[in-house]
DNA sequence: GTGGAAAACGGACTGTGGGTCCGGTTATTG
DNA sequence: CAATAACCGGACCCACAGTCCGTTTTCCAC
């Protein structure tokens, strides 16, 4: 996207990149995501149309950027954090507390998740926030089991957060569950 | 949806129902699913748009009748064919010899998957084949290792069933390696 | 056969949402 | 305080899901 304009300049259009993000979480938070239009972010957000799409490019666009600002704080705390989440320690424990680190993260943003995976749809395993999880559950994988076909196992993984599907176990059994059950699935493979 | 038509008496409706199944196939073999509308489907199948409301009520309720159709054979086969697939097997067994069934059906279907998943977004875990999938996998998962959560684990394994994912890992690697992978998943899983 | 009611048909119509375009506006810079 | 480049708004276009109703077809009773 970002039409050739290196550093975003102009105030305006500054401010009105934030109203216009912030709008999009506020509309999350009320109704289901399918009814989050873009005529009404725009409204939301008192811009005009045109803006919301030159500034994200289109509806995936804005999404993508929605989910890599929330995503933000996990992805610091991977690289630079403390352990397990961080580095230091072994990589299956990394890997538990990554999924954990997910599950909080997806039960936070259900909503946002639910529309940027409509929105992605196809598109969704070249998405960097995605793909950014991909790599780091891949590299895990692969140092704490190298006979495994990790980048596989990292995308299954990534498969049990399907938005819907998080929400209907939330609403059977709620984080715990959840949690529970990634580490069931993840711990007889690591260390098989 | 069936407007209270009990057995679909007239001949003209049977054959337009499929007739329009038909031209869904069709279409679906052609270009990428997105571009599968129920305009270009009546347009094809040669009667009026809203035949096919009437007859499936909505692009989801077509999606899904196609979907059950290509998975009758499979359910027949669960139900009463030969093991590993059919009874008789250990559940263990079963559970492999199902995610190959499912694989084969996959890579035969993916534009058909891919629409349907499309179509039914949210309502995806309503929908009856998945249903079907769904409890046949609970019930195998759970004889063979009753202390699991079963179906959480079978939710897990058919996630790995995406279509955009499907597509992406039969780019790289083919059917052998979903097959092999969904083994090595679940087989530690079983035996822990 | 035939007549007529029930069922089904077709395609024009509506509403909505993603994405485009361009005349007007505003921030910046010297 | 220009001048200019970036930016803004919202009217506009298109495609698609879903509805509606006047017309046609099927089928059954006679």
């Amino acid at each position: 996207m970002w039409k050739g304009c290196g550093v975003m300049a102009r105030a305006d259009a500054v401010r009105n990149r934030r109203a216009i993000l912030d709008a999009t979480e506020r509309l999350l938070l009320g109704a289901d995501p399918a009814s989050v239009s873009l005529d009404r972010v725009a409204a939301e957000a008192g811009v005009g149309k045109g803006t919301v799409f030159r500034r994200f490019g289109s509806r995936t666009g804005l999404f993508t950027e929605l989910l890599a600002e929330r995503a933000a704080a996990l992805a610091e705390a991977i690289d630079h954090g403390p352990p397990p989440l961080g580095p230091g320690a072994p990589p299956a424990d990394r890997v538990l507390a990554f999924l954990d680190a997910l599950v909080d993260l997806a039960v936070g943003n259900l909503s946002l998740l639910s529309a940027h995976e409509r929105a992605c749809a196809a598109d969704k395993y070249t998405d960097p926030t995605y793909l950014r999880w991909h790599t780091h559950l891949t590299t895990l994988i692969h140092k704490a089991a190298p006979t495994l076909d990790a980048p596989f196992h990292a995308h299954a993984l990534l498969a049990c957060f399907d938005a819907p599907l998080v929400h209907l176990l939330l609403t059977q059994g709620g984080p715990p569950r959840l949690r529970a059950n990634l580490q069931a699935l993840t711990t007889p493979l690591l260390t098989a």
